[in-house]
DNA sequence: GGTCGTGATGTTATCTCATAACACTCCCTC
DNA sequence: GAGGGAGTGTTATGAGATAACATCACGACC
């Protein structure tokens, strides 16, 4: 949204937090014996850096250091691996790929998301609860949910 | 899902039912000033008879009656009209739209889909109770939800 | 230390999903 | 019957994602 009248705050990590993340999200993958290769970092620190959902072509167009892009499959296999791990989720409604705000990584993740700023807040999202009644009722078994409520953040409400 | 080693029950309204349906929707639009027209009504009658998500371009190869496929702009700016209405929901996950099964459009809509046979259910979906507190809690107000649930469906369960 | 298998990457090409832009038509209203 | 707004037809293109295949890196095993 623009021209909403108002300034947005600057969201993302700062360089050294994201290292941080980096170093200990490599490690984790190493006890799992799974590689954290050089792609996989690189698409893991711009998501970090960012702090909100990017989508996968801004990915691809930042990856080089030098400003040269990335081949397409270079970055969504990253991502693919990424989701994998729990270190990102992929936001449906939006086409757009987040780090996971999470220490340990958890499933099933709810997302909300301010139409106005971009922040978007990963939520603890037993949000399938009442879900969860209605599939049962069903015989329905839930393997994983996409839930995203959008809005307008504390931030960007007109009121507030 | 292929090869599961079962068969999927067939969807989908019959040709009498859809009738009543559209010309109940037509009816509701007229009360309301707006205008059920050619291309509206063709991509609902699409969206009712498969009674499941269909991909947009599925749609714009069936449109014409005599095989002839539509062009994009005709189908998504029906979706759009419909979606508008709560005639039809857009199913994020997938990339794929389906016929709302309510009576009177409910907006907030969660959906069961199942990942083998591909049926979807949609529920009340209060689904967003939970999440509603958590947005409450940072001040985040949310005005549109997307709550897709995967899974198997009671037909499809291996075990039941 | 070789070699073998597996998983990851690089590269090209293509496929799917969705919309911008603009001309034209239909229908309602005054 | 002129004007305006909503809807449609058409062309072109933008944006998102993956298939297919060659090559490369790494660990396991002998």
């Amino acid at each position: 949204m623009d021209g909403c009248g108002h300034d947005h705050a600057q969201m993302g990590m700062k360089p050294a937090a994201v290292r941080a993340a980096l170093d200990a999200a490599e490690a984790a993958c190493g006890l799992d014996g799974e590689r954290m290769t050089a792609p996989r970092r690189r698409v893991l620190e711009l998501l970090l850096a960012a702090g909100e959902p990017v989508k996968a072509y801004d990915l691809i167009a930042a990856y080089g250091r030098d400003g040269e892009a990335a081949k397409p499959p270079t970055v969504y296999r990253a991502l693919e691996f990424l989701e994998r791990r729990g270190l990102a989720h992929r936001i449906a409604s939006l086409s757009a790929y987040v780090a996971c705000s999470h220490d340990r990584a958890e499933h099933a993740a709810a997302f909300l998301i301010c139409d106005c700023c971009g922040a978007t807040a990963e939520v603890p999202a037993g949000a399938g609860a009442q879900l969860a009644g209605s599939a049962g009722d069903l015989g329905f078994v839930i393997q994983r949910a996409t839930v995203e409520a959008h809005g307008l953040c504390a931030r960007c409400r007109p009121d507030a």
